[in-house]
RNA sequence: GGCGGCGUGGCCGAGUGGUUAGGCAGGGGCCUGCAAAGCCCCGUACUCCGGUUCGAAUCCGGACGCCGCCUCCA
Protein backbone atom coordinates (compact mmCIF):
# COMPACT_ATOMS: atom_id res chain seq x y z
CA UNK A 1 0.00 0.00 0.00
CA UNK A 2 1.58 3.05 -0.91
CA UNK A 3 0.56 6.27 1.08
CA UNK A 4 1.12 9.95 0.20
CA UNK A 5 0.74 13.26 1.70
CA UNK A 6 -2.52 15.08 0.52
CA UNK A 7 -3.11 18.53 0.41
CA UNK A 8 -6.41 18.95 0.71
CA UNK A 9 -7.15 16.19 3.61
CA UNK A 10 -3.67 17.43 5.42
CA UNK A 11 -2.01 14.09 5.87
CA UNK A 12 -0.26 11.38 4.67
CA UNK A 13 -3.19 9.09 3.30
CA UNK A 14 -3.42 5.89 1.11
CA UNK A 15 -3.17 6.48 -2.45
CA UNK A 16 -6.28 4.70 -3.73
CA UNK A 17 -6.58 5.15 -7.33
CA UNK A 18 -9.50 5.18 -9.94
CA UNK A 19 -8.55 1.79 -11.01
CA UNK A 20 -6.80 -1.04 -9.22
CA UNK A 21 -3.13 -1.16 -10.66
CA UNK A 22 -3.18 2.12 -12.63
CA UNK A 23 -2.59 5.74 -11.53
CA UNK A 24 -2.77 8.61 -13.61
CA UNK A 25 -0.95 11.56 -12.51
CA UNK A 26 -0.76 15.12 -13.89
CA UNK A 27 2.05 17.16 -12.96
CA UNK A 28 1.54 21.02 -14.19
CA UNK A 29 4.23 21.66 -16.52
CA UNK A 30 6.60 24.65 -17.46
CA UNK A 31 5.26 27.87 -18.59
CA UNK A 32 7.81 27.96 -20.92
CA UNK A 33 9.01 32.01 -21.70
CA UNK A 34 12.71 31.44 -19.89
CA UNK A 35 15.81 28.90 -18.94
CA UNK A 36 14.44 25.97 -16.45
CA UNK A 37 15.95 26.97 -13.28
CA UNK A 38 16.96 24.67 -10.26
CA UNK A 39 13.57 24.56 -8.76
CA UNK A 40 12.31 23.57 -11.73
CA UNK A 41 14.74 20.51 -12.05
CA UNK A 42 13.70 19.87 -8.24
CA UNK A 43 10.00 19.45 -9.21
CA UNK A 44 10.57 17.08 -11.76
CA UNK A 45 13.24 15.07 -10.35
CA UNK A 46 10.39 14.65 -7.90
CA UNK A 47 8.10 13.62 -10.01
CA UNK A 48 10.17 11.56 -11.76
CA UNK A 49 11.24 9.66 -9.05
CA UNK A 50 7.68 8.95 -7.68
CA UNK A 51 6.41 7.58 -11.22
CA UNK A 52 9.64 5.52 -11.32
CA UNK A 53 8.38 4.27 -7.72
CA UNK A 54 5.28 3.70 -8.59
CA UNK A 55 6.16 1.77 -11.58
CA UNK A 56 8.88 -0.50 -10.02
CA UNK A 57 6.50 -1.56 -7.64
CA UNK A 58 4.32 -2.83 -10.17
CA UNK A 59 1.46 -0.22 -11.17
CA UNK A 60 0.63 0.48 -14.52
CA UNK A 61 1.59 4.91 -14.46
CA UNK A 62 -0.15 7.15 -17.33
CA UNK A 63 1.81 10.53 -16.56
CA UNK A 64 0.30 13.85 -18.26
CA UNK A 65 2.71 16.98 -17.73
CA UNK A 66 2.10 19.83 -19.89
CA UNK A 67 3.84 22.44 -21.58
CA UNK A 68 1.99 26.10 -21.42
CA UNK A 69 2.93 27.98 -24.71
CA UNK A 70 0.50 30.84 -24.79
CA UNK A 71 0.53 33.22 -21.47
CA UNK A 72 0.89 36.62 -20.52
CA UNK A 73 4.88 36.16 -19.75
CA UNK A 74 5.41 34.34 -23.59
CA UNK A 75 4.00 37.42 -24.78
CA UNK A 76 5.88 39.88 -22.81
CA UNK A 77 9.07 38.13 -23.77
CA UNK A 78 8.03 37.63 -27.36
CA UNK A 79 7.84 41.70 -27.66
CA UNK A 80 11.21 42.47 -26.10
CA UNK A 81 12.96 39.89 -28.04
CA UNK A 82 11.32 40.90 -30.97
CA UNK A 83 10.03 37.46 -31.73
CA UNK A 84 6.77 35.24 -32.23
CA UNK A 85 5.32 33.87 -29.07
CA UNK A 86 5.02 30.44 -30.42
CA UNK A 87 9.01 30.81 -31.39
CA UNK A 88 9.53 32.17 -27.94
CA UNK A 89 7.51 28.77 -26.68
CA UNK A 90 9.54 26.93 -28.61
CA UNK A 91 12.60 27.52 -28.31
CA UNK A 92 12.00 27.74 -24.74
CA UNK A 93 10.46 24.13 -24.89
CA UNK A 94 13.12 22.79 -26.48
CA UNK A 95 15.77 24.47 -23.66
CA UNK A 96 13.12 22.30 -21.57
CA UNK A 97 13.29 18.41 -22.56
CA UNK A 98 17.15 18.95 -23.34
CA UNK A 99 17.37 19.64 -19.41
CA UNK A 100 15.14 17.08 -18.86
CA UNK A 101 16.96 14.60 -20.93
CA UNK A 102 20.35 15.49 -19.45
CA UNK A 103 18.50 14.78 -15.77
CA UNK A 104 17.06 11.02 -17.19
CA UNK A 105 13.39 12.78 -16.42
CA UNK A 106 11.61 10.88 -18.68
CA UNK A 107 9.46 11.95 -20.87
CA UNK A 108 5.76 11.91 -19.94
CA UNK A 109 3.48 9.79 -21.97
CA UNK A 110 1.38 13.04 -22.98
CA UNK A 111 3.19 16.40 -22.85
CA UNK A 112 -0.16 18.26 -24.26
CA UNK A 113 0.91 21.74 -25.30
CA UNK A 114 -2.10 24.61 -24.26
CA UNK A 115 -2.30 25.71 -27.96
CA UNK A 116 -3.51 22.27 -29.19
CA UNK A 117 -6.03 22.24 -26.54
CA UNK A 118 -8.20 25.63 -27.75
CA UNK A 119 -11.50 24.05 -28.58
CA UNK A 120 -12.02 21.98 -25.85
CA UNK A 121 -11.25 25.45 -23.76
CA UNK A 122 -13.56 27.48 -25.50
CA UNK A 123 -16.06 25.15 -24.95
CA UNK A 124 -15.42 24.65 -21.26
CA UNK A 125 -15.60 28.44 -21.06
CA UNK A 126 -18.69 28.55 -22.26
CA UNK A 127 -20.37 26.36 -20.51
CA UNK A 128 -19.04 27.74 -17.42
CA UNK A 129 -20.98 31.09 -18.82
CA UNK A 130 -23.88 28.92 -19.79
CA UNK A 131 -24.15 27.58 -16.00
CA UNK A 132 -23.97 31.08 -14.48
CA UNK A 133 -20.59 30.66 -12.77
CA UNK A 134 -18.88 33.07 -15.05
CA UNK A 135 -19.62 36.22 -16.24
CA UNK A 136 -18.69 39.11 -18.95
CA UNK A 137 -16.43 41.78 -18.68
CA UNK A 138 -15.28 43.98 -21.50
CA UNK A 139 -12.04 42.03 -21.46
CA UNK A 140 -12.96 38.77 -20.76
CA UNK A 141 -14.40 36.09 -18.97
CA UNK A 142 -14.02 35.64 -15.62
CA UNK A 143 -15.21 32.80 -12.97
CA UNK A 144 -17.34 33.71 -9.80
CA UNK A 145 -15.54 32.25 -7.06
CA UNK A 146 -18.44 32.44 -4.64
CA UNK A 147 -20.13 29.64 -6.67
CA UNK A 148 -18.04 27.18 -5.53
CA UNK A 149 -18.85 26.35 -1.59
CA UNK A 150 -15.59 24.82 -0.18
CA UNK A 151 -13.43 27.22 -2.34
CA UNK A 152 -10.44 27.64 -0.42
CA UNK A 153 -10.24 24.12 0.61
CA UNK A 154 -6.42 24.12 -0.96
CA UNK A 155 -5.63 27.41 0.54
CA UNK A 156 -6.66 26.40 3.87
CA UNK A 157 -8.24 29.49 4.44
CA UNK A 158 -12.36 30.10 3.76
CA UNK A 159 -13.58 32.27 0.94
CA UNK A 160 -14.05 35.44 3.60
CA UNK A 161 -10.74 35.19 4.46
CA UNK A 162 -8.95 35.14 1.25
CA UNK A 163 -11.14 38.02 0.49
CA UNK A 164 -9.76 39.84 3.44
CA UNK A 165 -6.71 39.05 2.67
CA UNK A 166 -6.85 39.92 -1.19
CA UNK A 167 -4.00 42.87 -2.15
CA UNK A 168 -3.89 45.42 -4.71
CA UNK A 169 -6.99 45.09 -6.93
CA UNK A 170 -5.78 44.55 -10.39
CA UNK A 171 -8.82 44.83 -12.52
CA UNK A 172 -12.04 46.36 -10.82
CA UNK A 173 -13.97 45.06 -13.64
CA UNK A 174 -14.11 41.53 -11.40
CA UNK A 175 -17.30 41.50 -8.97
CA UNK A 176 -14.52 40.03 -6.46
CA UNK A 177 -10.86 39.75 -5.89
CA UNK A 178 -10.53 36.63 -6.01
CA UNK A 179 -12.48 35.98 -9.16
CA UNK A 180 -10.07 35.30 -12.20
CA UNK A 181 -9.86 35.12 -15.79
CA UNK A 182 -11.19 32.40 -18.04
CA UNK A 183 -10.79 34.24 -20.94
CA UNK A 184 -8.71 36.99 -21.97
CA UNK A 185 -10.19 39.09 -24.72
CA UNK A 186 -7.31 39.78 -27.27
CA UNK A 187 -5.55 42.86 -27.40
CA UNK A 188 -4.15 44.49 -30.85
CA UNK A 189 -1.19 42.45 -31.65
CA UNK A 190 -1.59 39.40 -29.42
CA UNK A 191 -2.44 35.53 -30.41
CA UNK A 192 -6.18 35.15 -30.19
CA UNK A 193 -8.35 32.05 -30.90
CA UNK A 194 -11.74 32.68 -32.31
CA UNK A 195 -14.92 32.33 -29.55
CA UNK A 196 -18.58 32.59 -29.05
CA UNK A 197 -17.81 35.39 -26.52
CA UNK A 198 -14.84 36.48 -28.24
CA UNK A 199 -11.64 36.27 -29.44
CA UNK A 200 -9.04 35.46 -27.06
CA UNK A 201 -6.91 33.34 -25.24
CA UNK A 202 -7.83 31.22 -22.38
CA UNK A 203 -6.55 31.94 -18.73
CA UNK A 204 -3.98 29.59 -17.35
CA UNK A 205 -6.04 27.80 -14.79
CA UNK A 206 -8.37 26.86 -17.33
CA UNK A 207 -6.03 25.07 -19.88
CA UNK A 208 -4.41 22.54 -16.99
CA UNK A 209 -8.26 22.11 -15.94
CA UNK A 210 -8.76 21.31 -19.75
CA UNK A 211 -5.78 19.43 -20.37
CA UNK A 212 -6.04 17.13 -17.63
CA UNK A 213 -9.36 15.89 -17.67
CA UNK A 214 -9.38 15.91 -21.37
CA UNK A 215 -6.45 13.49 -21.31
CA UNK A 216 -7.04 11.48 -17.69
CA UNK A 217 -10.19 11.57 -17.24
CA UNK A 218 -12.98 12.64 -14.46
CA UNK A 219 -11.58 11.37 -11.19
CA UNK A 220 -7.82 10.30 -12.22
CA UNK A 221 -5.63 10.15 -9.63
CA UNK A 222 -2.94 12.37 -9.02
CA UNK A 223 -2.56 16.10 -9.46
CA UNK A 224 1.13 17.65 -8.79
CA UNK A 225 2.72 21.19 -8.40
CA UNK A 226 4.92 23.12 -6.54
CA UNK A 227 3.32 24.87 -3.08
CA UNK A 228 3.44 27.62 -5.00
CA UNK A 229 0.64 26.39 -6.99
CA UNK A 230 -1.82 24.92 -4.46
CA UNK A 231 -3.14 28.34 -4.85
CA UNK A 232 -4.80 30.00 -6.80
CA UNK A 233 -3.88 27.54 -9.48
CA UNK A 234 -4.78 24.76 -8.60
CA UNK A 235 -7.48 26.06 -5.78
CA UNK A 236 -9.06 27.65 -9.31
CA UNK A 237 -8.48 24.62 -11.36
CA UNK A 238 -10.70 22.17 -8.80
CA UNK A 239 -13.35 25.54 -8.93
CA UNK A 240 -13.88 24.63 -11.89
CA UNK A 241 -13.76 21.13 -12.48
CA UNK A 242 -16.32 21.39 -10.00
CA UNK A 243 -18.66 24.43 -11.21
CA UNK A 244 -18.86 22.13 -13.91
CA UNK A 245 -19.86 19.05 -12.36
CA UNK A 246 -16.87 16.81 -13.17
CA UNK A 247 -15.23 15.05 -10.21
CA UNK A 248 -11.71 16.42 -9.88
CA UNK A 249 -8.48 14.80 -8.97
CA UNK A 250 -8.75 12.28 -5.99
CA UNK A 251 -4.92 13.17 -4.37
CA UNK A 252 -3.25 16.42 -4.31
CA UNK A 253 0.40 16.60 -4.04
CA UNK A 254 2.76 19.22 -3.64
CA UNK A 255 6.60 19.75 -2.97
CA UNK A 256 9.22 22.03 -1.37
CA UNK A 257 11.50 25.02 -2.63
CA UNK A 258 14.95 24.95 -4.05
CA UNK A 259 16.43 27.69 -1.30
CA UNK A 260 19.74 29.33 -1.98
CA UNK A 261 20.50 30.92 1.25
CA UNK A 262 17.82 32.05 3.47
CA UNK A 263 15.69 32.27 0.66
CA UNK A 264 13.47 31.32 -2.65
CA UNK A 265 15.64 30.54 -5.21
CA UNK A 266 15.80 33.31 -7.73
CA UNK A 267 17.44 34.66 -10.48
CA UNK A 268 19.64 36.55 -8.19
CA UNK A 269 22.47 34.14 -8.24
CA UNK A 270 24.19 34.23 -11.24
CA UNK A 271 26.05 30.67 -10.95
CA UNK A 272 23.84 27.94 -10.44
CA UNK A 273 20.35 29.73 -11.67
CA UNK A 274 19.86 28.42 -14.53
CA UNK A 275 19.34 24.39 -14.89
CA UNK A 276 20.84 24.08 -18.39
CA UNK A 277 23.96 25.21 -16.22
CA UNK A 278 23.86 23.32 -13.80
CA UNK A 279 23.64 20.02 -16.20
CA UNK A 280 25.99 21.38 -18.62
CA UNK A 281 28.78 22.24 -15.72
CA UNK A 282 28.03 19.00 -13.53
CA UNK A 283 27.04 15.72 -13.57
CA UNK A 284 23.31 15.39 -13.75
CA UNK A 285 23.27 12.59 -11.57
CA UNK A 286 24.58 14.72 -8.50
CA UNK A 287 21.39 16.84 -8.54
CA UNK A 288 19.08 13.66 -8.64
CA UNK A 289 21.09 12.25 -5.68
CA UNK A 290 20.98 15.54 -4.02
CA UNK A 291 17.06 16.21 -4.16
CA UNK A 292 16.73 12.31 -3.05
CA UNK A 293 18.55 13.05 0.30
CA UNK A 294 16.17 15.38 1.15
CA UNK A 295 12.25 14.85 1.66
CA UNK A 296 10.06 16.13 -1.54
CA UNK A 297 8.17 18.43 0.98
CA UNK A 298 10.93 20.54 2.76
CA UNK A 299 12.51 23.12 1.44
CA UNK A 300 15.98 22.08 -0.30
CA UNK A 301 19.63 23.68 0.25
CA UNK A 302 21.01 24.52 -3.27
CA UNK A 303 24.80 25.78 -3.40
CA UNK A 304 27.33 25.17 -5.23
CA UNK A 305 29.14 23.41 -1.61
CA UNK A 306 26.05 21.11 -1.74
CA UNK A 307 26.24 19.90 -5.11
CA UNK A 308 30.46 19.44 -4.76
CA UNK A 309 28.94 17.10 -1.77
CA UNK A 310 26.57 15.29 -3.83
CA UNK A 311 29.43 15.03 -6.69
CA UNK A 312 31.53 13.37 -4.17
CA UNK A 313 28.89 10.93 -2.71
CA UNK A 314 28.01 9.92 -6.09
CA UNK A 315 32.05 8.95 -6.51
CA UNK A 316 31.69 6.88 -3.70
CA UNK A 317 28.79 5.22 -5.54
CA UNK A 318 30.50 4.84 -9.00
CA UNK A 319 33.16 3.70 -7.14
CA UNK A 320 31.12 0.64 -5.92
CA UNK A 321 29.90 0.10 -9.45
CA UNK A 322 33.12 -0.44 -10.34
CA UNK A 323 34.21 -2.62 -7.78
CA UNK A 324 31.32 -4.73 -8.32
CA UNK A 325 31.07 -4.02 -11.98
CA UNK A 326 27.39 -3.17 -11.69
CA UNK A 327 25.51 -2.61 -14.79
CA UNK A 328 23.61 0.83 -15.37
CA UNK A 329 20.30 0.47 -15.10
CA UNK A 330 17.92 2.96 -15.71
CA UNK A 331 18.15 5.76 -17.64
CA UNK A 332 14.99 6.32 -19.67
CA UNK A 333 13.64 3.27 -19.06
CA UNK A 334 11.35 2.45 -16.12
CA UNK A 335 12.25 -0.79 -13.85
CA UNK A 336 10.24 -3.07 -12.12
CA UNK A 337 11.11 -5.06 -9.01
CA UNK A 338 9.44 -8.22 -10.78
CA UNK A 339 12.41 -7.95 -13.07
CA UNK A 340 14.89 -7.87 -10.62
CA UNK A 341 16.57 -11.33 -9.25
CA UNK A 342 16.86 -11.30 -5.62
CA UNK A 343 19.41 -12.57 -3.73
CA UNK A 344 18.38 -13.02 -0.14
CA UNK A 345 20.03 -10.30 1.75
CA UNK A 346 19.18 -8.13 -1.58
CA UNK A 347 15.47 -8.89 -1.15
CA UNK A 348 15.32 -8.42 2.80
CA UNK A 349 16.62 -4.71 1.81
CA UNK A 350 14.55 -4.38 -0.84
CA UNK A 351 11.29 -4.97 1.64
CA UNK A 352 12.93 -2.20 4.15
CA UNK A 353 13.78 -0.14 1.68
CA UNK A 354 9.99 -0.25 0.34
CA UNK A 355 8.19 0.61 2.87
CA UNK A 356 10.26 3.87 3.65
CA UNK A 357 9.12 4.64 0.16
CA UNK A 358 5.80 3.78 0.09
CA UNK A 359 5.65 5.65 3.28
CA UNK A 360 5.22 9.20 1.81
CA UNK A 361 8.18 8.70 -0.57
CA UNK A 362 10.45 8.81 1.87
CA UNK A 363 13.63 9.07 -0.35
CA UNK A 364 16.26 10.44 2.38
CA UNK A 365 15.52 7.40 4.34
CA UNK A 366 15.95 5.06 1.93
CA UNK A 367 18.87 6.75 0.27
CA UNK A 368 20.38 6.21 4.03
CA UNK A 369 19.25 2.77 4.16
CA UNK A 370 21.34 2.16 0.42
CA UNK A 371 24.08 3.66 1.73
CA UNK A 372 24.52 1.30 4.73
CA UNK A 373 24.24 -1.31 2.24
CA UNK A 374 26.98 0.01 0.62
CA UNK A 375 29.35 -0.16 3.19
CA UNK A 376 28.01 -3.31 4.19
CA UNK A 377 28.46 -4.95 0.99
CA UNK A 378 32.46 -3.79 0.74
CA UNK A 379 32.70 -5.28 4.26
CA UNK A 380 31.55 -8.96 3.05
CA UNK A 381 34.00 -8.25 -0.19
CA UNK A 382 36.83 -7.42 2.14
CA UNK A 383 36.17 -10.41 3.80
CA UNK A 384 36.06 -12.20 0.48
CA UNK A 385 32.45 -13.36 0.67
CA UNK A 386 32.37 -12.68 -2.95
CA UNK A 387 28.59 -14.04 -3.26
CA UNK A 388 27.19 -12.49 -0.97
CA UNK A 389 28.53 -9.42 -1.54
CA UNK A 390 27.84 -9.26 -5.37
CA UNK A 391 23.89 -10.27 -4.28
CA UNK A 392 23.07 -6.84 -2.01
CA UNK A 393 25.22 -5.29 -4.52
CA UNK A 394 23.16 -5.72 -7.55
CA UNK A 395 20.05 -4.86 -5.12
CA UNK A 396 21.96 -1.50 -4.37
CA UNK A 397 22.08 -1.22 -7.71
CA UNK A 398 18.67 -1.72 -8.49
CA UNK A 399 16.94 -0.05 -5.85
CA UNK A 400 18.90 3.05 -7.18
CA UNK A 401 17.76 2.35 -10.50
CA UNK A 402 14.40 2.25 -9.49
CA UNK A 403 14.42 5.72 -8.27
CA UNK A 404 16.56 6.59 -11.33
CA UNK A 405 19.92 6.84 -10.50
CA UNK A 406 22.53 4.83 -12.65
CA UNK A 407 25.38 4.07 -11.43
CA UNK A 408 28.46 3.99 -13.31
CA UNK A 409 31.31 1.94 -13.54
CA UNK A 410 32.99 3.23 -16.45
CA UNK A 411 32.79 6.88 -14.91
CA UNK A 412 31.82 7.36 -18.33
CA UNK A 413 35.06 8.60 -19.32
CA UNK A 414 36.86 7.25 -22.32
CA UNK A 415 40.87 6.56 -22.03
CA UNK A 416 43.02 8.00 -24.73
CA UNK A 417 45.81 5.88 -25.84
CA UNK A 418 48.47 7.94 -24.34
CA UNK A 419 47.07 7.52 -20.98
CA UNK A 420 46.43 3.50 -21.71
CA UNK A 421 50.13 3.45 -22.69
CA UNK A 422 51.14 4.77 -19.17
CA UNK A 423 48.94 2.47 -17.45
CA UNK A 424 50.40 -0.29 -18.82
CA UNK A 425 54.30 1.02 -18.50
CA UNK A 426 52.94 1.43 -14.90
CA UNK A 427 51.76 -1.94 -14.45
CA UNK A 428 55.42 -3.47 -15.78
CA UNK A 429 57.41 -1.60 -13.55
CA UNK A 430 54.95 -2.53 -10.64
CA UNK A 431 55.36 -6.01 -11.87
CA UNK A 432 59.53 -5.47 -11.23
CA UNK A 433 59.00 -3.96 -8.26
CA UNK A 434 60.62 -1.00 -9.59
CA UNK A 435 58.54 1.32 -7.68
CA UNK A 436 60.26 4.29 -7.98
CA UNK A 437 59.26 4.28 -11.67
CA UNK A 438 55.94 3.05 -10.91
CA UNK A 439 55.50 6.16 -8.64
CA UNK A 440 56.77 8.64 -11.31
CA UNK A 441 54.44 7.51 -14.02
CA UNK A 442 51.29 7.84 -11.33
CA UNK A 443 52.36 11.17 -10.85
CA UNK A 444 52.42 11.82 -14.44
CA UNK A 445 48.70 10.70 -14.56
CA UNK A 446 47.88 12.22 -11.04
CA UNK A 447 49.09 15.75 -12.66
CA UNK A 448 47.32 14.70 -15.81
CA UNK A 449 44.17 14.50 -13.92
CA UNK A 450 43.39 11.19 -13.29
CA UNK A 451 42.73 9.47 -10.15
CA UNK A 452 44.62 6.64 -9.57
CA UNK A 453 43.75 3.18 -7.89
CA UNK A 454 45.68 0.05 -8.02
CA UNK A 455 43.36 -3.28 -7.65
CA UNK A 456 45.59 -6.81 -8.16
CA UNK A 457 47.62 -6.34 -10.60
CA UNK A 458 46.25 -3.51 -12.76
CA UNK A 459 45.65 -0.05 -12.88
CA UNK A 460 42.96 1.95 -12.44
CA UNK A 461 42.05 5.45 -13.65
CA UNK A 462 39.34 7.59 -13.61
CA UNK A 463 38.42 11.27 -13.46
CA UNK A 464 37.96 12.65 -10.24
C1' G B 1 -3.70 41.22 8.80
C1' G B 2 -5.08 35.71 7.46
C1' C B 3 -3.10 30.71 6.60
C1' G B 4 0.99 27.24 6.56
C1' G B 5 6.00 25.76 7.56
C1' C B 6 10.90 25.89 9.72
C1' G B 7 15.04 26.67 13.45
C1' U B 8 19.56 19.65 14.40
C1' G B 9 26.96 18.68 15.26
C1' G B 10 32.06 22.35 10.29
C1' C B 11 28.30 21.97 5.90
C1' C B 12 23.90 19.46 3.75
C1' G B 13 20.07 16.64 5.75
C1' A B 14 16.66 12.62 8.29
C1' G B 15 14.40 11.90 12.86
C1' U B 16 8.38 7.21 15.43
C1' G B 17 9.64 10.31 23.66
C1' G B 18 14.47 6.23 25.89
C1' U B 19 18.71 2.59 21.38
C1' U B 20 24.41 4.94 15.48
C1' A B 21 20.14 8.35 10.55
C1' G B 22 22.93 9.04 6.10
C1' G B 23 26.31 11.93 3.01
C1' C B 24 30.37 15.46 2.61
C1' A B 25 34.46 17.58 5.24
C1' G B 26 37.99 16.75 9.61
C1' G B 27 40.98 13.41 13.23
C1' G B 28 42.93 8.36 14.51
C1' G B 29 43.67 3.20 13.02
C1' C B 30 43.67 -1.31 9.62
C1' C B 31 44.88 -2.63 4.65
C1' U B 32 48.77 -1.14 0.85
C1' G B 33 55.85 -1.43 -1.50
C1' C B 34 53.90 3.82 -0.88
C1' A B 35 49.26 5.74 -2.26
C1' A B 36 44.16 5.57 -3.88
C1' A B 37 39.83 2.85 -2.96
C1' G B 38 37.69 0.06 0.99
C1' C B 39 36.84 -1.13 6.26
C1' C B 40 36.81 0.26 11.70
C1' C B 41 36.73 4.15 15.54
C1' C B 42 35.95 9.53 16.94
C1' G B 43 33.72 15.00 17.47
C1' U B 44 29.08 13.32 21.90
C1' A B 45 24.28 18.25 17.79
C1' C B 46 19.35 19.62 18.47
C1' U B 47 17.38 28.68 18.89
C1' C B 48 15.96 30.26 23.98
C1' C B 49 12.70 30.00 28.48
C1' G B 50 9.12 27.36 31.15
C1' G B 51 5.95 22.82 31.60
C1' U B 52 4.29 17.45 31.14
C1' U B 53 7.24 12.82 31.92
C1' C B 54 11.23 8.11 35.38
C1' G B 55 13.09 10.11 30.65
C1' A B 56 12.07 15.18 25.20
C1' A B 57 15.56 17.14 19.45
C1' U B 58 10.80 14.53 19.51
C1' C B 59 4.57 16.41 23.38
C1' C B 60 2.39 21.41 25.55
C1' G B 61 2.89 26.88 26.43
C1' G B 62 5.69 31.25 25.60
C1' A B 63 9.81 34.22 23.44
C1' C B 64 13.18 35.24 19.51
C1' G B 65 14.68 34.41 14.48
C1' C B 66 13.66 32.75 9.52
C1' C B 67 10.76 31.12 5.18
C1' G B 68 6.45 30.49 2.03
C1' C B 69 1.36 31.46 0.20
C1' C B 70 -2.62 35.18 0.11
C1' U B 71 -0.17 38.72 -7.14
C1' C B 72 3.04 35.59 -12.18
C1' C B 73 5.92 31.38 -10.17
C1' A B 74 7.87 24.22 -9.86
Amino acid sequence: MIRLFDSIAGEVRELETREPGHLSMYVCGPTVYDLPHLGHGRYFLIWDVARRWFSFRGMDVTYVSNITDIDDNIIERALRDNKSEQSVAREFEDEHWKAMDLLGIRRPDVAPRATEYLEGMVSFVASLLESGVAYTTSDGVYFDVSSVPDYGVLAGQPLDSLRAGARVEMNDKKRSPLDFALWKNAKPNEPSWPAPFGDGRPGWHTECVVMSLQLLGDNFDLHTGGFDLKFPHHENERAQALASHHVFARHWSHSGWVMAGNEKMSKSLNNFTSLTDLVQKTDPRAYRLLVLRSHYRSPLEVTPDTIVDAERALNRLDTFARRFSLPALAGKNLLRASDVTWSAQGRDLYERFGALLDEDLDTPSAIALLFESVSTANSLADEGKDAEAAGLANAVNALFGSLGLTLVASGGVDIDDATAALVQARDDARATKDWAEADRIRDELVAAGWVVEDAAGTTHVRRT
